[in-house]
RNA sequence: GCGCCUGUAGCUCAGUUGGAUAGAGCAACGGACUUCUAAUCCGUAGGUCGCAGGUUCGAAUCCUGCCAGGCGUACCA
């Protein structure tokens, strides 16, 4: 519809250049917008407004001027207006909408469905928590979010990857079999001190008790740093597997599970400091090695190996990243806590001095999480042990509910979760809202089927009885949808589907209590039967997009 | 101190990349179930878009400076 009017605008333009009425014949991209205010039509452009100062006109005049070469779109427009300070203002003849309906199913699943990525590779890393506790809420947030994103991805065309990057090597890891060492111990009656960097969460008692169960008592006669690692790679196992287990209760199945060691053990680290040793860019000082991040916009340099030998965190993710783009991704798409942004600077400087385009590593920061219960905090602790699992929180209120939720905020805000709430089933909660949108279609889809009324086809004849001032309402919605994928995809923000969701069921049950679809006279029954589907299938493939499901029933 | 994020109705938040009279939900008040699912709908009320400048035909949106809150600022991960 929008390109329609933008070729009427174009020709009328060129026309009008032609007869001599506008001096320049060059115009700028026309760009046609929905307005928020329905009376000021269906459509509208500010094309005479841009076009003010190459033509040297007032922008009223060239609209009046465009507005007279507009041919030969009698069936499609029903009146033009300038208004405001040179808009021109489209309204479409109520009878041209319906028709677009056909485009829905004919698209299928693919509805709104725009190719930008063109099969161009993606990768999408996200959680990527440390396997040194089960996930808790706020990665549950970035799970909800890299998975809806990597999803609007490979809807509009991109080759999408999904990674989780395993930090299984370095201090953590020791700290973890540390910490389920002293537990198992303990069962055998050898108490110590519990130190308070220790993982204090019952999880770490429970590992232990199953390494006594396996182990017996072997592990007392190792030598510490043995029984330590022993301890060390049991438990980041178990704990993988848990979280492995526990996203997909969430819905969220990733490709690649990428070790962090591995990148140690085929040598990947030390060749990549090597090489940037070569070229200077990774130096020594103070008997550290530092990387000259400064140099491509970091506020500072930073260290790769420490005075102790022991290489960074940083180290291994630059060789990580390096690795990444090797693989082929034209973009390498990373999802972050927020508090981890002060990290940012260097990945991309460290990407840039790899002499790939920092443009191509993105970042999207999810902030955190607050978990309520009525209204009340609920303590998150870490360290302390006292936090709500992921697993609970699903287990609680649904993976549904759990994972619109996550994704009814823009990333960039921090999102209160209310567990009270989240079970709630009335507009407060709106998951249902959506939901139920699709359980009362399917459930008039049923009645209609009981009263062997025959599956619409989108019949000329039927389709001409969606001319209520509710039927085109809802009709002009639906068609908005591809416009809500593309922005969502192009920026990144699942939260752009959420919302149209949630205004599309508006729309629908604000229909259904002004229109019986099931009506005496069976065209108009299955006109709107054919409306109703469509509003379904949009439903479900939002939902489908943000990783939820739409039921038949509620 | 410096950096990033946020500031819009009493509360929680959208706002189509600079458009016209700033929108939802909740909470408040008043209505609608003999009809395809009331997990719904309709109506009323609610605003100095943090503050002050600037850019232009036009600013919640862009630029500058303040104010407030959160996070970060390690040879931690």
């Amino acid at each position: 519809m929008k390109d329609r009017i933008r070729g009427l605008l174009a020709d009328a333009a060129r026309r009008a250049h032609t007869a001599g009425a506008l001096p320049s014949g060059d115009f700028p991209d026309i760009d046609i917008e929905v307005p928020k205010v329905e009376a000021h039509g269906d459509f509208a452009t500010n094309f005479a407004m841009i076009m003010a100062k190459i033509q040297r006109m007032a922008p009223r005049r060239i609209a009046e001027i465009i507005i007279a070469h507009l041919d030969g779109a009698a069936d499609l427009i029903a009146k033009t207006e300038i208004a405001g300070p040179g808009f021109i203002n489209f309204h479409i003849q109520p009878a041209a909408w319906a028709p677009l309906l056909k485009a829905i199913p004919a698209a299928g699943e693919r509805y709104g469905a725009v190719d930008i990525g063109c099969g161009r590779k993606v990768q999408v890393e996200f959680v990527s928590s440390n396997p040194t506790g089960p996930l808790h809420v706020g990665h549950g947030r970035g799970a909800a979010v890299g998975d809806a994103v990597a999803n609007l991805l490979a809807f509009c065309g991109y080759d999408v990857q999904r990674e989780y990057y395993i930090n299984d090597s370095g201090r953590q890891i020791r700290t973890l079999g540390h910490s389920v060492l002293l537990r198992y111990r303990a069962l055998h009656g050898r108490h110590a001190d519990f130190p308070e960097d220790c993982y204090q969460g019952d999880y770490i008692r429970d590992l232990a008790r199953e390494m006594k169960s396996r182990e017996g008592d072997r592990l007392l006669s190792l030598d510490e740093d043995e029984a330590l690692m022993t301890c060390a790679r049991f438990a980041a196992e178990r704990i993988i597997a848990g979280i492995r287990d526990d996203l997909l209760d969430f819905g969220v199945a990733f490709d690649r599970w990428f070790s962090e060691q591995s990148l140690y053990d085929d040598g990947r680290v030390a060749r990549s400091i090597e090489a940037f040793r070569d070229n200077g860019q990774i130096y020594e000082s103070e008997g550290a090695l530092w990387f000259n991040t400064s140099q491509y916009g970091d506020e500072k340099d930073r260290v790769v190996v420490r005075g102790n030998g022991r290489t960074t965190y940083f180290a291994s993710d630059i060789a990580y990243h390096q690795e990444k783009f090797e693989r082929g991704f034209e973009r390498v798409i990373d999802v972050w806590g927020a508090d981890h942004h002060g990290y940012i600077a260097r990945m991309k400087a460290s990407v840039a001095a790899s002499g790939i385009d920092p443009e191509r590593f993105e970042v999207i920061l999810v902030q955190l999480v607050n978990l309520l219960r009525a209204g009340a905090p609920v303590a998150m602790s870490t360290r302390a042990g006292a936090f709500v699992t992921l697993q609970d929180v699903v287990r609680e209120v649904g993976r549904d509910a759990a994972r619109f939720i996550f994704l009814t905020r823009h990333y960039a805000n921090t999102l209160d979760f209310d567990l009270e709430v989240a079970k709630q089933k009335s507009n407060d909660n709106p998951v249902y809202y959506v939901q139920y949108v699709h359980a009362r279609i399917a459930s008039i889809r049923r009645k209609a089927a009981e009263n062997g009324i025959a599956a619409a086809d989108g019949a000329d004849e039927c389709l001409a009885r969606l001319d209520t001032a509710e039927d085109v309402a809802l009709i002009k919605h639906l068609l908005r949808y591809p416009d809500a994928v593309l922005a969502a995809a192009r920026q990144m923000e699942p939260h752009r589907i959420t919302f149209y969701l949630m205004n599309l069921a508006g729309a629908f049950h604000s229909y259904y209590n002004k229109q019986r679809v099931l009506v005496e006279d069976p065209d108009t029954s299955r006109g709107r039967l054919y409306l109703v589907a469509a509003v379904q299938a949009v439903i479900r493939n939002g939902l489908t997009l943000l990783g939820v499901s739409a039921p038949e029933r509620m």
